[in-house]
DNA sequence: CTTGACCCTGTAGTATGGTTTAATGTTTAT
DNA sequence: ATAAACATTAAACCATACTACAGGGTCAAG
C-alpha cells in the first residue's frame, strides 16, 4: 500500500509539516484520507501540487492566487467562456511578469559584464534599465 | 524649482504616502532634502526608483531582495568580484522565475485553447505542465 | 513495554508589508 | 483670513503566510 504520512510529504517537497496542514485549511490541497487512527495519508501525486504551490509563491502569486491556478479548470459553476476568461487575464498577467524580469535580467546582466573591468560601473543602472515601461535601451 | 511633495510622488506612481514613509524607514529610498517646513521634496528619478520597486515587489521579490538590487552597485565594502557573484546569483534566480513562468504560461495557454472546444477539458492540467523540472510536453 | 519519533487538534505568536489614526503644523485657493 | 488640502510624527492596527507551542494519541524498535 502506497501514500505518504504528512511528514514525509513535508520532507519531499522541503516544507514544514504545519504548512501543508495550513494549506489544506486555506483550501489549497483536499483533505487527504485518514488512517484509523486519524492520520492523513496522501498520495504520491500531492508532491507536485505542492511544489507547484511552492515555485508559484515564488514568482509572486499570492495563496489565493494559486488557488484559482488550481482550480480554474473545475469550477462546476463557471461556464466555459468564464474559465476561458480568467485563463486568458491569468495569461496576461504571467507574460507582464516575464518581460519585466526580461528586462530586470539584462540589466543585471551588463552590470555584470561591466564588473569585469570593461568599463566604470556607473553605467546603466539597473534603475534606468526600467525607466520605460518597456526599455529597448541597455542593448548590445 | 522643481522637485515632488511626497503627495504628488505618491500619485505618480499610484502608491499610498505611507508606503513611501515606510520604504524610506526600510531603507528602500534614500531620506529626500526637506524644505523650511519640513516637508519632504523628491527629485524627478524617485518615480523609477519606486516603480522599480513596485514592479520587483511584484514579481515576488522581498524588500530585502529589492534592497539588494538596487543597492548591489556602490556598496563601499563590497569587492568587484563580491558585486559580480552577488549579481550573477540574482541572474540564475531571475532566470528560474522566467523558466518557471514560462512553463506555466504554456500549460494556461493550452488550458484557454481546450476552452474553445478543441478538447476535452480534463487533459494537461498545469500539474501535469509542472510535474518534470523542465516540462518539455504540452508543446504543439 | 517503554522510549522516542511520529501524528492529532487547537490556539497563540511572528515576520513582512503595509494602513490607519491622532494630534498637529503648512500651503493654497477663494 | 479662513477653509480645504496638504504635510509632519509616532504608534496602533491589519492581512498574509506561516511557525511554534500545549496537551494529547500512535507506532516501531529494542
Amino acid at each position: 500500500m502506497n501514500g505518504l504520512t504528512i511528514g514525509r510529504l513535508a520532507k519531499q517537497v522541503s516544507i514544514g509539516i504545519e504548512t501543508i496542514r495550513f494549506y489544506e485549511r486555506q483550501g489549497l490541497i483536499e483533505p487527504p484520507p485518514r488512517t484509523d487512527s486519524n492520520y492523513r495519508v496522501y498520495p504520491e501525486e500531492e508532491v507536485n501540487r505542492l511544489r507547484f504551490i511552492k515555485r508559484a509563491k515564488n514568482l509572486g502569486f499570492t495563496l489565493s492566487e494559486i488557488k484559482e491556478l488550481l482550480f480554474v479548470r473545475h469550477d462546476p459553476h463557471a461556464t466555459k467562456a468564464d474559465i476561458k476568461n480568467r485563463t486568458l487575464n491569468k495569461i496576461e498577467d504571467v507574460k507582464q511578469k516575464i518581460s519585466d524580469l526580461t528586462i530586470i535580467k539584462m540589466a543585471l546582466e551588463h552590470l555584470a559584464s561591466s564588473c569585469d573591468g570593461h568599463g566604470p560601473l556607473e553605467e546603466c543602472p539597473i534603475l534606468e534599465a526600467l525607466d520605460s515601461d518597456n526599455a529597448e535601451h541597455c542593448e548590445h
